[in-house]
DNA sequence: CTGTTAGCGCTTTCAT
DNA sequence: ATGAAAGCGCTAACAG
């Protein structure tokens, strides 16, 4: 534990506290031959400002969180890079955090984030109201959403895709070239993400005058694993289905497994696809047909939103940008 | 902004701070009328705890950081979860960063981490000496370092995997199928990663009697564009290696990018191994032959070290776990 | 260019 | 079972 403060470097130099403080905050002009014998005797003693201490008086920790609900789906790491991307050159350090979709610790990174005065937050909730994020910009940090739905009378900023559109534009895909024999395997029914890509799937079946039977939307989870799960409970019907969208890119890589390990061939026995376009899209063979967000691109674009209001070149009502997606047509369909 | 502070709720609800501080942290008992009282007023106001002013006086802050260079390559991801699995149920929240592998990122996130008095640090560092980590274990941080040298003298844990003896059986195994005909792609010629995988390919070699040419070593970026830079520089010889042996995953699906984009066939044109088995590898095809090593244990392993320095039950020398790895043969090679 | 003073919001002896 | 008072280490008025 070391134990040197601002004061024992202060008494060591022969000069008040303030002026050390000034040394190193360097928001006020001091005499050069001071500065140098401050420096000089802060660095012999290991004096460490104390980020604490300071953020206590000062309410800035130069610091934001990136709250994502699966570190391990390549897509939010790419998600993170970008926001690093734009707010890192502007000063601010990057905590990200995992959720695994669990309510519990969506809410205590929300009161990690406001305890410890951060200065932003970019959240990827799952399992929390919207609503949740009031007293976080109640608690002064700035704050963007992923979601398509802006909190109305917020200073909260929203990114997102237009989530129905897009799988409905992949869903048309897959009809127009194998028929109406489709099936949608997706996940987090209760949460955002899963509701309105499930809505999409549906819409674009009913304007194409697809009947839907019970068993040809299942739900798992947004993992590889659940894509094995969803496509084996296809796969044993006395009917699977010609083709299969996946409500992301790992239950597609699931699902890819599942149609290997069975002996069909994709896309000629199954066509699957996927929605992200992960960097694996492009590894796994056939190589996936599937819709790409680009993560990092959407990252940065929250990161813009974020830091426009940290540094107060903005502060009106919460902003709400659509990043365009793009459906890339690859092997698998 | 919110203004509530202990005392508001103090003044509001007719007792002490010290009494309202002691409702909230349980740390001695109080009338159950004037808790529930003070609980309510608390509700009412909109109070919530400042963890920074908590900090500032505690010492603690229940936060544990974990710095690793890429966060994009899933190898970290994976890791990262290894460190939440076993720290988060024990209290503590995990603050992901990501380097970069830049030197300067390195330095920041070793001053972030002291000068925040987070309660300990998991660092996988590219570029900055062991012996930078001094410093924060003196500002009383737990930490271990992910390196196969312990740093003597020192509190530091350290874990690792045996990393020559890991390339180095991948390479025997290479060479006994596909002759001596083989390169090495890698990457951070600098750091120990970097050197330690080199000389376990190299090491190997020897002992087999392989006589390595100038170009039979490529170093590049540990990415899947490095990849293909390296791979391409090693087919655009007049006598391209019969077999080739990465330093990581991301590395090696570049050389199968290459591979494939020039029409050759994997293995029997060309054999490819990776380093590490992070999950695409069982997604690419022909389906990576590598050498596991298992992340998420290796990031529980070191979230356990951790825990048991900040819970105080270890507070030794620096320990040296060793996690194992296993050379799993799949159809690249 | 430098110093004095007063807290930031909380926890913790030490009393009662 | 509860309070009063003293800081944790730092910065920001306000003086010179």
């Amino acid at each position: 534990m070391k134990g040197v403060t601002i004061g024992d470097v202060a008494a060591a130099s022969g000069v008040s506290p303030t002026t050390v403080s000034h040394v190193f905050s360097g928001r006020r002009p001091i005499n050069a031959t001071t500065r140098q014998h401050v420096e000089e005797v802060a660095r012999r003693l290991g004096y460490r400002p104390n980020g604490v201490a300071q953020s206590l008086r000062t309410r800035r920790t130069n610091t934001v969180m990136v709250v994502v609900p699966d570190i391990t789906n390549p897509f939010y790491p790419d998600f993170a890079r970008g926001v690093q991307d734009v707010v890192g050159p502007a000063g601010y350090h990057c905590l990200f955090c995992n959720t695994d979709a669990r309510e519990a610790e969506e809410l205590a990174l929300l009161e990690v984030a406001m305890s410890r005065r951060l200065d932003g937050l970019i959240f990827n909730g799952f399992r929390v109201p919207d609503s949740e994020l009031l007293p976080v910009t109640e608690a002064g940090l700035a704050v963007v959403n992923l979601g398509s739905v802006p909190l109305p009378d917020s200073t909260i900023d929203s990114v997102c895709f237009e989530n129905p559109p897009a799988i409905a534009e992949a869903t048309r895909f897959l009809v127009e070239r194998y028929g109406p024999s489709i099936a949608f395997i997706y996940a987090e029914a209760e949460a955002r993400v899963g509701k309105v890509r499930r809505a999409g799937f549906e819409e674009a079946c009913r304007e194409l005058g697809v009947r839907l039977g019970p068993d040809d939307v299942v739900l798992t989870e947004f993992t590889r694993d659940g894509g094995v799960e969803g496509m084996r409970r296809l796969l044993d019907r006395p009917d699977p289905p010609r083709s299969v969208q996946c409500a992301n890119d790992m239950i597609a890589f699931g699902a890819m497994d599942v149609a290997r390990e069975r002996g069909l061939r994709i896309p000629e026995d199954v066509a699957i696809v996927g929605f992200d376009d992960v960097f694996p899209a492009t590894l796994v063979s056939p190589r996936l047909t599937t819709v790409r967000t680009d993560a990092r691109r959407f990252g940065a674009e929250a990161g813009r939103l974020l830091l426009s209001r940290m540094t107060g070149e903005y502060d009106g009502a919460g902003r709400h940008v659509v990043i365009p997606h793009e459906l890339v047509v690859r092997e698998s369909a």
